[in-house]
DNA sequence: TACCTTAGTGTACAAATTACCCCCTTAGCC
DNA sequence: GGCTAAGGGGGTAATTTGTACACTAAGGTA
């Protein structure tokens, strides 16, 4: 069939935001860029469309080779078009939001260069990376209510705390304990795992794993799920 | 500064799911193909990336001289990026979902070609337009029900019986007359205007008007917008 | 004027959310 | 071994929000 005649033909990448939870904070992982533009700035992971692949395979493919990770949640994002947000040449940006366990990601991976930054703190971003970043956190914030995907951030046994932690830092305020664990539990989304934390300090407390297919089928029944 | 090397080039589209709602029905704006491929099936109303403009502006360009309309509710919907959605070549394709009333399309432009249909009721579609179009309603359906984007359907001035049509219209389900009533009026967003229905049928009713700018200063408030 | 259609209203009950505190267990320190 | 610090875990009452439910009012049409 013939080509589309008077269309432009322009560069399109894939940036994703990459989120985790570690030590009470919601974190995100940055590649830090060795060449011009930008150089010593840092930046979303990501790469250019590659032929005969779809975006959303495409982000799975930075996950694995720039993080090393396998599995992840992923869900679009958005895009960026302001013509000039490479300096090099009009590139489209598609972004992604991947949700991954901390422990998933191989830190030695292309040495020192890729870091996690809480979301608080990022450094010095490349490109329209800052913008990107901010409009994913707005998304984090909106979606966390409504939909159970703070699991996919933590362990896949967590303790109500840890997930506690979770919560307030997205949201950015402190929750009442007793209520959150009340509200949490009755959801009926969670099961007790077995063992109790072992390494933990203090005093053990119980994991709980989050139920992916009961989820589902609660979901199907008009069950809603909200969280604060 | 240096183009970049071996990096793809491809087409980009905007193609927008432009919603309205009318006569007990929410309602999409298509538009008939003329030519191959998919000559007689229906189509989003969309074009192709235009150099120096933004997706968001192409997609302002698209309502204009497609539906003559001047202003909208717009909102990214996602990307689309199968390798072969177009028959043709490599397109990927961008989504916006718009909002618009009902009134403000002149259906002259471009002849017959442009028509409403009512989502339950939509006819055979051209390239992935139905997979858009189907996560563009499950997008309705969850943002409905968590911010005042109903308002950018109906006329500025509307009646209760009107917006709890659209929202039984959207949420599939009928809704309690005088519990949506106390609802909505309970969320302190709505001005009653000065007049009532003047060329209605049967009794006349009060119309009520939209007060953005109270949405705004009551959700910084953290005031939250929630309709079943 | 009878009848049909749409507008508009209140109350009682159930469910969900919020505010609020004390004791238990363990690790580390002396 | 005893003390202390840090985190784990549990319940109740007040308030707010959601739900179920039925009649009267106004206006148009036959």
């Amino acid at each position: 069939m013939e080509k589309i005649q008077n269309s432009l033909r322009v560069s399109v990448e894939v940036n994703n935001v990459i989120f985790s939870f570690h030590e009470k904070s919601l974190k995100i992982l940055l590649l830090k860029r060795a060449d011009d533009p930008f150089a010593g700035k840092w930046e979303l992971p990501g790469c250019y469309l590659e032929e005969e692949k779809t975006l959303e395979e495409t982000a799975i493919n930075i996950l694995n080779r720039k993080a090393g990770i396998s599995s992840a949640f992923l869900n679009q994002l958005g895009f960026f078009s302001d013509p000039d947000r490479d300096p090099r040449e009009r590139v489209i940006g598609n972004s992604f939001i991947a949700l991954i366990k901390y422990m998933d990601v191989g830190l030695n991976k292309e040495g020192d260069h890729l870091s996690w930054f809480a979301y608080t703190e990022l450094p010095p971003l490349a490109f329209d990376h800052a913008a990107i970043i901010q409009i994913a956190l707005e998304e984090m914030k909106f979606k966390l209510r409504f939909q159970p995907i703070g699991f996919e951030l933590l362990p896949e046994d967590f303790t109500l705390t840890q997930l506690q932690r979770l919560y307030e830092s997205v949201l950015e305020k402190p929750l009442d304990k007793r209520n959150f664990r009340k509200k949490i539990l009755s959801l009926d989304l969670l099961e007790q795992s077995k063992d109790m934390t072992s390494e933990a300090e203090k005093r053990a407390a119980t994991l709980y794993r989050f139920d992916k297919t009961k989820y589902v089928s609660l979901k199907e029944k008009g069950k809603k799920f909200t969280l604060y």
